[in-house]
DNA sequence: TGTACATCAGTGAACGCGCGTTCACTGATGTAC
DNA sequence: TGTACATCAGTGAACGCGCGTTCACTGATGTAC
């Protein structure tokens, strides 16, 4: 695994040196930050440069456009959620699992809290068809679809799962609840349902169908 | 229920004859396509225009931007929705519930082909906070959540499934993957997982979740 | 059945703004001796 | 320890395009008698 922050270039294909990843930084920090603020479809090359107090010639010996910039956000995403993946490869079938469960779940809905905007356009220009974002979407994805699927195969196999399940489909699936749902989460605490509430649901979900265990 | 073509108004106020309204809709139908075509980033009014032979000026008459047209495109699809959340009000408690369940969730999947630019962009504007397509989300979800939260209760009450899980949370999870995982049945096809695994999974989970009936 | 008039619907052309993008340049940092 | 030079990093200002938007206008349709 090599350090991230190795093989940085610039729009010319030349290596950067530490003055300039700072200010690629910067430009990355400032692009979340619109994005978070005035959604995927308005940020502006304009307004980026603007937010650091930098000229707009300087976005461009980093990034070819805002797009470029969010696929480089996303990249980062792709090991940041690491850790909690690793969540996800530990045995849940124990009388800790439903305990280590919630934990993940909530680590995520944090992860997400965190992240949401940039997440949200990746998935959105995945789904739209961009190869480039499908291509991260996949290296974001495949860590969760390897374990969870693994878990309902291992499942299946004791015989505590049915055979009718697709372990790929089901770990999508379950995936998918994870990734829509924190975007519900405003709305569920308007109308009562809790962060709390949220968590154990989802939580009993995933370790019901991953393990097999009985929801009744 | 009133018929939606009634109170049709451009957008000075003034109630549009039947000419009008066909302009309107080639003007939303040439909108849905492009944003099928370009991406929710990429739709402009005068593509819309030159799309269907008209005017700047047309668009302007009955929409005052882009993101107009998308909220009536979203509006529609509040309707057209209706038959498939139907489904979910039936009992799917018998012996043919399974098959009734497969039956909704294979037409889900057509309707996500058919509407999923527009579906994406309605989710990604409400989820990045703009209230009026949070509430037409909310009028979109809503026919599913309370019908899938009374199954929860139901199922509780009769010692099916547990009380811990939230009905609430247990809906909006179980919609989560259904409005996220048709975005992934392309790779999923690539990789070997066919539209009908896809189906059984999904519909299997739904069942169990939602009547108790267990996965083993 | 025809004519005059009112209203509805659609348009071409123009304006101006803001954005994307580039270029020749300046300033900062590193290094050889 | 200082000086000369090379390279790295960042910039201001400008250009031009394309888009959003509007306005005065024309054409189409409906209706009264």
């Amino acid at each position: 695994m090599t350090d991230p922050v190795d093989d940085l270039t610039a729009t010319d294909g030349r290596v950067i040196g530490q003055r300039a990843q700072q200010t690629r930084r910067r430009l990355l920090d400032a692009t979340a930050a619109l994005l978070r603020e005035h959604g995927a479809l308005d940020v502006k090359v304009l307004d980026v440069a603007r937010e650091v107090g930098a000229s707009p010639a300087t976005f461009y010996q980093y990034f070819t456009d805002v797009e470029d910039a969010v696929l480089a956000l996303s990249v980062e995403l792709v090991e940041q959620v690491r850790p909690i993946q690793a969540g996800f490869e530990l045995d849940w079938s124990g009388p800790d699992g439903p305990d280590l469960v919630r934990a993940i779940v909530s680590d995520y809905l944090d992860f997400w809290d965190e992240h949401g905007a940039v997440l949200r356009t990746m998935l959105l220009r995945a789904d739209e068809g961009d190869e480039r974002f499908r291509r991260v979407r996949r290296q974001y994805n495949a860590p969760f679809m390897t374990a969870m699927a693994a878990k309902v195969r291992d499942a299946q196999q004791s015989g505590r799962l049915t055979r009718s399940l697709d372990p790929e489909a089901t770990a999508g699936a379950l995936l998918a609840a994870m990734d829509r749902l924190p975007n519900y989460r405003q709305g569920f605490e308007r109308r009562g349902t809790s962060r709390a509430a949220m968590i154990e649901t989802v939580a009993l979900l995933l370790h019901s169908s991953l393990t097999g265990r009985s929801l009744g």
